[in-house]
DNA sequence: CCGTATCCTGTCAGATACTG
DNA sequence: CAGTATCTGACAGGATACGG
């Protein structure tokens, strides 16, 4: 897919850097999407994410919003109040992302009872 | 997202039956992509494969073959020569499948340059 | 409230060797 | 050619405790 090198030679397929690549181990991640899907609808603070993205732990959630944060894909605004305030929102960019990622979604809930009938009968046999 | 329990309660927003959760967790494999990518351009041989999507090792080439082909995704068929023959095709519910993934190649080619953009900027802070 | 630091554990990929 | 079997190390993720 990338970085071709002389005819006949092999390709690079899995490079590192390659875009979709990179996307797709962002989104890959476990928590990452479900993360995105609920600051999409709306900024929320920490431990509110926490509890509603039910089983994360405190570090994983730490992470992935770090990550999330420097990709450009979510914003992170403090409020000097006492305590701090901390609110995670979504950037233009994540609700790109978003928009993309609803193909997917799209594509699950339409044929994932094809899948699991597949499932069924390899297991059969 | 899913199971919804009281109102007021907090969701299993992490649901592994969930749909869009398996495919993800699917297609999130570091090389069933790369596989269902190659195989959609033409039907290939085990080792063929091997030698086109560098880097990935006998096992785990195989392990990922034998998912996909349970998800109904590929198909293998055998021909009994000597030595034997196998051959992996993609299935037209494959074909689906890839084409949603498309969806985010596409944004992975057109924002790439924005997210490494963001990193940088990330990084310097 | 919003995290970081530390430890611990299970999972999984890679290497290697072997079989029909 | 097309795999399977086994071992190993790296690493992600959870639990817990603590700090700004």
């Amino acid at each position: 897919m990338n970085i071709p090198v002389n005819p006949g030679d092999r390709y690079d397929v899995y490079c590192a850097a390659c875009p979709t690549r990179m996307v797709l181990d962002r989104i890959a991640d476990k928590w990452a999407m479900l993360i995105l899907g609920r600051l999409a609808r709306q900024p929320v603070r920490f431990n509110q994410l926490r509890r509603e993205i039910d089983g994360v732990s405190q570090k994983v959630l730490s992470q992935t919003l770090k990550r999330l944060e420097r990709d450009g894909l979510i914003a992170r605004a403090v409020f000097a109040t006492v305590p701090v305030t901390v609110e995670y929102s979504i950037t233009p960019l994540g609700e790109t992302l978003n928009d993309a990622v609803a193909a997917l979604r799209t594509w699950a809930e339409t044929h994932i009872e094809t899948v699991l009938e597949a499932q069924r009968r390899y297991d059969k046999a």
